[in-house]
DNA sequence: GAAATAATTGCATAAATGTGCAAGTATGCA
DNA sequence: TGCATACTTGCACATTTATGCAATTATTTC
């Protein structure tokens, strides 16, 4: 496993690993449509500015995607990209044929 | 989805996504035994106190598993525990039903 | 143009986190 | 009994991170 590829990887997963961007995860994933940061603070007992930045850094790893409509940013969950990275984790976890030189007899 | 259900989650997420804890999964995910914590040193390149307390942090969320064998400590990959977890998370947020209250039409 | 709304950014701060080193504990072995 | 090995723990330290508030930018509306 490449060192960059594990970065990434571990990048992907922290910007999941905390309690309020996990909660706008669900919280987009409970909505067909986009919605926007304001409506997005609803659910987290933050400051705005501390959405904002969240939705910055899921933006930033690919989990949500945003557009801008008028003053308002929408966002939206990127539900297949997220879904199938968590997939093909779980798939590498659970494969035993990647066997290394590791101290196995 | 319960706070405390969140942040249980994001505890898990957050213990694999930092790199080197990844990295110590990614090799106890090449081995078919068990490795014992010196072992594993070899994959990260800082001292074996920080590789110790890694190990406990993903003993504590239940991605490994250890084994006192004399005076070493044995460790597995809860490969099917960790992976259904993974997958759980993957099909939640695929899946378009549970919409609740949001700004939808 | 002025006021209102949506969102971002700068700054300060507190807390969490990762790390190394040195000392400590526990076990095995000669 | 004494020494080596395997691991853990206490401490210090640097960095990152989450947060709130105030100010700023951008856009809409009156």
């Amino acid at each position: 496993m490449d060192a960059v590829e594990t970065q990434k990887t571990a990048d992907f997963l922290k910007a999941l690993g905390e309690f309020n961007r996990l909660s706008l995860v669900y919280n987009l994933c409970q909505c067909e449509s986009s919605q926007n940061a304001m409506c997005l603070c609803d659910c987290c007992s933050v400051d705005a500015s501390v959405v904002s930045r969240h939705l910055k850094t899921l933006a930033e790893r690919g989990i949500v995607t945003f557009e801008k409509v008028g003053r308002e940013k929408t966002y939206r969950l990127n539900r297949e990209e997220v879904a199938s990275q968590l997939r093909e984790l779980a798939d590498l976890i659970e494969n035993r044929d990647c066997k290394r030189g590791c101290h196995d007899d």
